[in-house]
DNA sequence: GTGAAAGCGCTAACAT
DNA sequence: ATGTTAGCGCTTTCAC
C-alpha cells in the first residue's frame, strides 16, 4: 500500500496537467475528454479517462469559472429565513437546481434593503449566474432588486413587481378559492361565509373573486353580508366566526382564508357548541402543518410552495441558458386537501 | 448624460487593469490598495481609490479565489430542509457567517448518503473553505462525512460522531432538564412525572439524568414509577398522561420532553377534567411555535437553535482561519421559557 | 485528431 | 514606494 497522506484519494489537488502527463497527451486533449468535446479518438478518450480515474482527478471549478465566466451558481435571497412558507419554496428551488449541477447561495435579508444590497454585492462579485428573490410573507408587491443586476437573470418568488422586468412566481389564489368554494357548494352548503385576511392584500381580493366565481357557477347565492376581512391569524378567525354565527341567519359553511383563521374559527364554533362539520363546514387555506392535527382535521386549500420553488428554479435556469428574461407572472395552481372538517369527502 | 447600456453602473466587467490605467499605476499597486496592503503612499492610495470608484470597480472574486485558493464560501448540508429545527439553526449560521463576508451553499441531502456525497463532490470542486453538516432530527450519532474532505474543516450541527475528528454542536439536554425540573420543584411540586421520548436517543437519557439531578438538589424524591418513555409526538403524550393520572397516587407535575408530547398530555388532562396548572403543572421541551398558543400557554425549555447555528459558524470560521480542527463536543445551554402552564412565574 | 499558446482577473515574489 | 513578471487551472482558437 502506498503511503497515505491526509486526504485519502490523492491529496493535494491534481490538475489537468498531471492527467495529461500520465496519459501522454496534452492538457488540451484532457480538457476535451473531460467535457465530452468531439474530435478525440476513442482510443485517447479511454487512455485519458483511465488516467483521470487513476489520479482521482476532479476539475477545479474555480479555474473553469474564471475561464468560462459561468459559475453554475445561483443566489437565493429571502426576507424571512424563519418563516413558515420560505422553507418549502427553498426546498423546491434546491431540488430542481441541484439536480442540474447548480449550487445555491443562501442569503437572509431580513426584509432590509441595505442587507439585500450587501448580499447582492457579494453575489455579483462571486459571479452568480442568476438570482432568486423570495419573500416569506403573503405574496405582495415589491420594487426592483436593491442593486441593479446588469444582465444577471432574476426571478421573484412569492412576490411580484411593477418596477422591474422580472419573472414572478405566485400561487393561483383565485383558482384556489374556486376549488375551496366549489367543494363547499358541491357538498350542498348554501350559505357560505368568508373570513378573509386584510383587504390590502391582492390575495384577499383574488380569493374573494374566486369564491364568487365558484358560487355563481354552482348556482349558490353569494351573500356579501357573510364576508369578513380581518387579520391572517387565529384571534381574527375567532372573532369573525363568533360574529357570523350569531347572525339571525347564520352560515352553514365558513371559508377561512388561512389555516390560522380556521383554527380560531374552530375554537369559536366549539365554544358556541356548533358541530363541525354537521352544523357548519369549515375550510382553511395554506395547508399548514397543524391543519391535520385539528379536531376534526382541517380540509384546506394547499399553497403549492414546493412546486412554486421548482418553477422558479426552472425558469431561472432556462433564462440562464437561453439568455431570455421577460417580465411575466406565473400563477401556480393550488390543491384541495380534503380532510374531515367539511363532512363527506369529495364527490 | 452618457449613453447608458444594459447595466447601470459600468456594465461589462471592469478589471484591475482598467483601474490601473486610469490611475496611471500598475495593476499590482491597485491590488495593494484594494487589499489595504502596506507600502503604498497615501497619495497613490487616493488616486487609485478615486479611479476605482469612478469606474465602479469590484474585484472579481473568482479570479481572486483561483489565485489565493480561498473562496470565502461554506457548504451547508442538511438532511431535512423541511424540518422544524433546521431553519433556526441555518439562520444562526447564515447570520454570523455572512457578517464575516462568507457565503454559504445550501444543500439538501434528504438524509441520503448518496446525495450527501454528490453534494460534497461539487462543494469540493467549488473549493469551499469549510462545511457544516446539519441534522434536522433530534440530535443523534452519525458517521463520517459521505466523502473524505481532506483538510477542509467540518462541523456537525445537532448531531455528533465517534468516527471522525470533527467539532460537534448540540444542545445541553442535561442542563435543560435541570432547568425545567428545578422550576417545577421550586414551585413546590413534589410528585414530578416525566414523559420522555424513545429510549435510544441520547437526549432522552441526558434529560432524565437532568431531572434526577435537579430533584436531588432540591430535596424532592425521584419516583421511577412516574417515568414514561414513548414517542416524541402528541399521541404518546396523551396516552402517557392518561395513564399517569389514573395511578393511585397521581403526579402533581408533568415534565414532557417535547412540546408535542406536552400538547398531547394537555389534551388528556383536559379530557380528564384535571386543571392546569392548579392540579397539575405541565412543562414541555423545544419551545416550538405552537407552545405559546396552547391554553394555558406552555412553559417550556427552549432549544438554543439559533445560538447553536451561530456557534457552529464561528467554530468553522475559526478553524478555517487557524487551520485547527480538533474533535470536540459543544453543548449549548437551553433556556427556560416561563409561561402559564406551571402556575406562578419563576420565583 | 492532437498540441502549442494565449489568456480569464487577480496576487505575490522579486526587482528597481 | 512602485512596477515587472509569473502563474493559479482551466478552455479555446488555431496550427499542424
Amino acid at each position: 500500500m502506498p503511503p497515505k497522506d491526509k486526504a485519502s484519494p490523492s491529496s493535494a489537488s491534481v490538475t489537468i496537467r498531471d492527467v495529461a502527463r500520465l496519459a501522454g497527451v496534452s492538457p488540451a486533449t484532457v480538457s476535451k475528454v473531460m467535457n465530452n468535446a468531439p474530435y478525440v479518438s476513442e482510443e485517447t478518450r479511454q487512455t485519458v479517462r483511465a488516467a483521470a480515474d487513476k489520479l482521482n482527478f476532479r476539475p477545479n471549478s474555480i479555474a473553469r469559472s474564471l475561464k468560462m465566466s459561468r459559475t453554475a451558481t445561483l443566489g437565493l435571497i429571502t426576507d424571512d429565513l424563519e418563516g413558515v412558507f420560505t422553507m418549502s419554496m427553498m426546498r423546491g428551488v434546491e431540488e430542481v437546481v441541484s439536480a442540474q449541477g447548480f449550487s445555491v447561495f443562501l442569503c437572509n435579508s431580513y426584509g432590509d434593503a441595505a442587507r439585500e444590497r450587501a448580499h447582492l454585492e457579494v453575489l455579483i462579485d462571486k459571479k452568480v449566474d442568476g438570482v432568486i428573490l423570495i419573500s416569506g410573507y403573503r405574496v405582495r408587491q415589491r420594487g426592483a432588486p436593491a442593486l441593479p443586476l446588469g444582465d444577471i437573470p432574476v426571478v421573484y418568488l412569492y412576490q411580484y413587481t411593477d418596477e422591474a422586468a422580472v419573472r414572478c412566481v405566485v400561487p393561483d389564489d383565485f383558482g384556489g378559492a374556486v376549488l375551496g368554494a366549489g367543494h363547499l357548494a358541491g357538498l350542498g352548503r348554501r350559505r357560505i361565509a368568508v373570513i378573509n385576511g386584510p383587504a390590502h392584500y391582492e390575495a384577499t381580493r383574488h380569493r374573494l373573486e374566486g369564491v364568487q366565481h365558484a358560487l355563481a357557477r354552482a348556482g349558490v347565492p353569494f351573500d356579501a353580508a357573510l364576508v369578513r376581512a380581518g387579520k391572517w391569524y387565529e384571534s381574527s378567525g375567532y372573532a369573525a366566526a363568533s360574529d357570523l354565527m350569531t347572525l339571525p341567519a347564520p352560515p352553514d359553511a365558513l371559508f377561512c382564508m388561512s389555516d390560522s383563521i380556521a383554527v380560531g374559527a374552530l375554537g369559536a364554533l366549539h365554544d358556541l357548541g356548533v358541530r363541525v362539520p354537521q352544523d357548519v363546514a369549515l375550510i382553511g387555506f395554506d395547508n399548514r402543518s397543524f391543519a391535520v392535527h385539528q379536531r376534526p382535521p382541517l380540509t384546506t386549500v394547499a399553497l403549492p410552495l414546493v412546486q412554486m420553488g421548482r418553477l422558479a428554479g426552472d425558469l431561472l435556469l432556462k433564462d440562464i441558458r437561453e439568455g431570455g428574461s421577460a417580465a411575466e407572472l406565473y400563477r401556480v395552481p393550488c390543491e384541495l386537501v380534503v380532510r374531515q372538517s367539511c363532512g363527506a369527502s369529495r364527490a
